[in-house]
DNA sequence: CATCATTGTTGTCATTGACAGCATTGTAGT
DNA sequence: ACTACAATGCTGTCAATGACAACAATGATG
């Protein structure tokens, strides 16, 4: 039997797969890089040659995640449909991605990551914005939004959607009730809580 | 000189105080049940006495959080002001909490706590709700704002204002920023990003 | 094929959370 | 007062962990 071979030929990658998997099922504070190691059949001070320290794996982790984030919104987004069901559409995702992986976004956007990442961290943060800024954008340019700074329009919406993505990560609203309660949500951002 | 007696008198509020100041500077990562003990002068294991374990501390850390805010929140709310400067006000005061405890909202806003704690947990976190859903409640009998279910139109406001909140927590806005953005936020929220 | 950077390995340390067993103190009931 | 007993603190110990150092195997480069 071919016992495994000195060099494992991609461990920071199998680290990073069986740590997500460990981090979506139990949480941060359940990840041992030492565990990770076992797992994987590796010695304990193997990591140590991926990931600096522990922090560095959560970084990459939480970099991913955005990375993922980010594609599965800017494929999402449909720049032909109407301005309300485009961004029901975009919020959605945004919201379902956010339940489906609380753990991950607790370590996302938790702000305690190494300044080397960071600049990664950055743009795949931003890249994560862009979809919403867009629709903002495209949405002022018909007149179907309020005029101003795009950016801090789109806060606006940002804001309540990371509230209410928050609330489905954290158990306050269930994943369901989250995802339905969207279309509302867009509605009332749209046309305001004042009787029209 | 009065050496320590045996008992401390008051380990539990030490230990919580002692904890609180860890848990601002440094975060949750930090605190440890060893050094609280060596801070505080006593054996590494009294600690155990008034904590099941550290989980049960920052159990009784997020209580103590929700307890404060809830309080700051109806201190705040003035049931006399206009609409829109009464929720001003109350976002304002949410937001600069929040903005102020970065690191007491992470261990508030997790789902992780012991169901024992939780009875007592959800009671505060509902107080903390509350002056929200009231001052709604009350402008819908103006007809200031929207018919339909208080708490589902609440949802909206408060989802924002915990997105923003979050945002100022965990850094992606400056908490001056943030606090300066409510007034257009809350703007926004009762007029809708529709051109009126 | 000689050199050197990568990538793994073993060994070791200090720190930590948790628990067991014992000691001291305060208190409730007599 | 006295005697249980509960509450609270202490010492000792364990296994797990992250981090690091020193060493070994492998692979790439010229």
């Amino acid at each position: 039997m071919p016992v495994r071979p000195y060099h494992h030929g991609d461990l920071r990658s199998a680290l990073l797969a069986s740590a997500e998997r460990t981090l979506l099922e139990k949480g941060v504070a359940a990840l041992s890089l030492r565990e990770l190691a076992r797992d994987i059949g590796v010695s304990h001070a193997a990591p140590g040659r991926h990931f600096k320290d522990k922090q560095a794996l959560v970084d990459a982790l939480a970099l991913s995640g955005f990375e993922r984030m980010a594609q599965l919104l800017n494929a999402t987004d449909d720049a032909q449909a109407p301005l309300e069901d485009r961004l029901v559409a975009l919020a959605k995702a945004y919201v379902h991605f956010a339940a489906s992986n609380a753990e991950l976004l607790e370590v996302m956007y938790t702000r305690k990551h190494d300044p080397d990442i960071s600049e990664q961290l950055i743009a795949a943060v931003e890249s994560t914005t862009v979809p919403f800024v867009r629709i903002i954008s495209d949405a002022q340019e018909r007149g179907e939004i309020v005029a101003g700074d795009a950016w801090t329009v789109s806060l606006v919406v940002g804001a309540a959607l990371h509230g209410t993505a928050s609330f489905a990560a954290q158990g306050t609203l269930t994943p369901e009730s989250a995802v339905a309660g969207v279309p509302d949500l867009i509605h009332h951002l749209l046309n305001g809580l004042k009787p029209r």
